[in-house]
DNA sequence: ACGGGAACTGAATCGGAAC
DNA sequence: AGTTCCGATTCAGTTCCCG
């Protein structure tokens, strides 16, 4: 049973027969009260849905028909996975008590993500919100655990604890006063706040369709709840991608949606799908982060934020110097002064307008002030220089009187 | 007016004149259905508050009659935060929509943690809500800004933009077809998902008092949307964390509790406040600043052997000048360079014969040969300088041929 | 007072260019 | 020739200004 069909999700799901369905993730209207569009790329296709109501109770009408609908077709061991934002979550939660019944409400997920800024008066918006409830307290369930961060302290998780006198948790000793570790670690366990990167918009995932969730949002669902060869139903399935999610992962799928276009895309997607995995995800941000000590140490006292990938810069200062931006790179050990400079150079061809210093850890003096590169000595270089001059002699502290 | 007094915050209210309050901030007793109760770690004193309602009706009754003084008390500028954890956040939503109106909502703010917990079925719960809202569109707001995340290509974001005829956004070039440097960038707004630690069970600041706040947090709610010399007002002030975020940074405060016990130790921690990092309260944000990596920096490229314990000598020189031997002294964040040499000197008085580098990161130029001290100015310092002297005037590089 | 348009914004991947 | 560099891209964005 594997369906894409364009019609409203009520009589959708209507269609199907009860306690069926192992997992229904839905992406439905957030109550923004605006409406949604976006254009493809190659700008020949345009993509639209409606999020305006009159008021907030013909939205909870709306919705409460049809998660009554999604509560008939869950097996007894199904699951819901409502995604929203702060629009929503309250009429959301409310629905939901009351249809799931508030004892299976399972999670209140998270989904934190970095996105563009702007001049907002107040806090930027980094989330959505999925609820997460199950049809009974006897759910499928797939533990997940997630490898321990490289900040966590591993020696003391794989200790044994105790307890002490009073109740309270402590590390295990033995007789000797000494540790005892354990044996086994099996990794943290999935929290509820998921930290997914927002689809990049030169990411080959994109469609062009606005609100397009990554698939690697949508995998983590269906691997939590489902096993191969369950039922997913997505009733406003948009662009398609818990269906792709499902289809990839050996799960059969049903979808939804009120758009033509929307299902074209869903099944196009379906046929030809394109996932690209966020090497952020993969790699951690401490892997972008060039955290060079020497560079690091030559910078103290300069106010400015740390380029990591540009080879001929390695910082840029937050306030300008006559109205130019100021770029800094920072003499490697090993690195002769002309090569720093090189970099700085190649660097510059594409910065016009900006000034460059350079920090000069070794070797002799330059005027490279013709390139437009000034050039400025660590203190050590400046000490040794004084001490070839001859300029110390009989420079000693006057003895005390 | 500092006050903190046993009462039902319904009746304390009550007796403050309307809007004089910049902050409210409310951490009310959750919808759990069970009672908190912990014991603190010398074990002597067992805190317990009830958070049992019978049914849900009865606590939005209870929060909607609070609720709605806080409103009265708060400036037309003022602001309430409102923490809840997720089975209270859809009534506090519906309460706070009704009493402050949903066009004063701002933001739905996830305090986010790392937790340790055994493992149950389910997803482990990682995160707390604090609902935003003002009492009007004008609020005070102070903004405050992160650095850019190491994924960011700084050196292009900081390029003017432009649209092409498309509409879409592009990089600017001038008319000889080079891209055109901004302003000055100033860093990234503060986003609404907040990782804060969890109180760390072996912080000093934890007093047993069962769901007490990390007063980082505290202090962050605080500094967003108050000026020195403010009001801020804890409603059910527990522990007394918010009334010690306000002490110290040096707003008056209003806190009120039901119980007595409460409020003892919310007075006992404000008359002493400890700190995880406590020597922050005597010196302020400067001790925020570590000192160690600020003179290792600086004295990268000497070859050297690093001095603690002697206040006038950092580092000494492996290699002599001129057969003397060479002390180094970095010159302090917050610290005169007199300061510095004064301290460098009455170093020296028990070293004769040796020479003293003093590497100044701050202030104007000196000669202090005559006391036997060299001063050698540090990158920023020397940049700072040849800024200052206006000698960088159309010092840019030079275009690529 | 209201609506529409322009200006501004940082994230993070892709893919062609440079080395 | 593979690897690294870096310009292009665009948003369930917001504010401000003008008519």
């Amino acid at each position: 049973m594997n369906i894409v069909r364009q019609m409203d999700c009520l009589d959708g799901l209507a269609t199907l027969p009860p306690c069926v369905a192992d997992l229904v993730y839905l992406d439905p209207p957030f109550f923004t009260g605006r409406s949604h569009s976006n254009t493809t790329r190659s700008g020949n296709k345009r993509y639209a849905f409606s999020d305006v109501w009159s008021e907030s109770g013909s939205y909870a009408g709306f919705m409460h028909a049809r998660v009554s609908e999604i509560h008939r077709v869950l097996k007894d061991t199904g699951s819901v996975f409502f995604h929203c934002d702060h629009n929503a979550t309250h009429i959301a939660r409310s629905i939901l008590d009351d249809v799931f019944r508030s004892e299976n409400f399972q999670s209140e997920i998270i989904w934190s993500y970095k996105r563009w800024s702007n001049s907002k008066k107040g806090l930027l918006q980094q989330h959505q919100t999925i609820l997460f409830y199950s049809k009974t307290a006897d759910f499928k369930w797939n533990e997940k655990r997630k490898g321990y961060s490289p900040t966590t302290n591993l020696d003391q998780i794989l200790q044994q604890r105790a307890r002490d006198v009073r109740g309270k948790s402590v590390y295990k000793r033995d007789a000797a006063g000494d540790v005892v570790f354990g044996s086994e670690k099996k990794g943290v366990p999935l929290g509820d706040v998921w930290e997914i990167p927002f689809l990049n918009p030169k990411a080959k995932e994109r469609t062009g369709y606005p609100t397009q969730k990554p698939l690697e949002l949508l995998d983590l669902i269906v691997e939590l709840v489902t096993d191969a060869g369950d039922l997913v139903v997505d009733p406003f399935s948009g662009s398609g991608t818990t269906l792709v999610s499902a289809a990839t992962l050996g799960r059969r799928y049903v979808g939804f949606d009120i758009s033509a276009d929307a299902v074209a895309l869903a099944k196009s997607r379906i046929d030809d799908p394109v996932r690209s995995s966020s090497m952020l995800l993969q790699k951690g941000a401490a892997a972008y982060v060039k955290d060079d000590p020497w560079v690091d140490g030559h910078l103290l006292g300069f106010d400015y934020d740390r380029v990591h990938r540009n080879a001929g810069i390695d910082g840029i200062l937050r306030s300008s110097l006559n109205g130019q931006t100021v770029c800094v790179r920072v003499q490697r050990q090993g690195e002769t002064l002309l090569e720093a400079a090189a970099a700085a150079k190649s660097a510059a061809r594409k910065k016009p307008g900006c000034m460059f210093a350079l920090i000069q850890t070794e070797g002799g003096l330059f005027d490279l002030k013709a390139d437009g590169l000034m050039v400025i000595p660590s203190p050590a270089l400046q000490l040794a220089r004084i001490g070839n001059s001859g300029e110390v002699e009989n420079l000693k502290v006057a003895k005390a009187a």
